[in-house]
DNA sequence: GCCAACGTTGGC
DNA sequence: GCCAACGTTGGC
């Protein structure tokens, strides 16, 4: 039995990792580590599935938008980058019995005809109560397929495309 | 670079 | 289990 397809707005610096790197890698496709909070972490182990939409959105910037469309390949499993004394992503805490951080794989899809900034996400009553403007600190966060269209078609993406 | 929001930690 | 201190995120 299929379960609806969700969305989802994923968060990332560009200097650290941006929707170009992503589709440079190879079949554009990259695991999405290092999230280090708990709501977060729930949404990627239990909620995120393949086939589901993705906003990648680019903070920490002059412009701060959402840039392009990405789409879940692989559900959640265990973040080895939390194992990794080395990595910047390291929790002592985390063991191979008790993973703790979890990541999905996700992978290009396209890029949005135009960003869709903040401020003009701010100026639409459509999206108020996107958890963006609520509580803009959480990383991944859910999308509603409403919002999702929404902002898909602010972007100019019109036509119907295949996640 | 500042600072508000807010999640996490740790003392009690 | 409360809550103050602290750290991080991210818009501006």
């Amino acid at each position: 039995m299929n379960r609806e397809r969700r969305y989802w707005l994923f968060k990332s610096e560009p200097s650290c990792f941006s929707f170009d790197d992503l589709g440079s890698r190879p079949n554009g496709t990259e695991h999405w580590d290092g999230v280090r909070n708990f709501q977060a972490r729930n949404l990627l182990r239990d909620e995120i599935k393949p086939g589901d939409g993705v906003l990648f959105y680019h903070s920490n910037v002059p412009d701060p938008a959402v840039v392009g469309i990405a789409r879940v390949v692989r559900e959640g499993y265990p973040d080895w980058t939390a194992l990794d004394p080395a990595g910047e992503h390291f929790d002592p805490r985390a063991g191979r019995n008790n993973p703790i951080w979890y990541m999905v794989d996700v992978r290009y899809v396209k890029p949005l005809a135009r960003p869709v900034t903040l401020a003009e996400l701010k100026m639409h009553p459509e999206v108020a109560d996107m958890v963006l403007l609520q509580r803009s600190r959480l990383s991944v966060q859910p999308v509603t397929p409403a919002q999702w269209e929404f902002i898909l078609r602010l972007g100019g993406i019109h036509e119907p495309f295949n996640l």
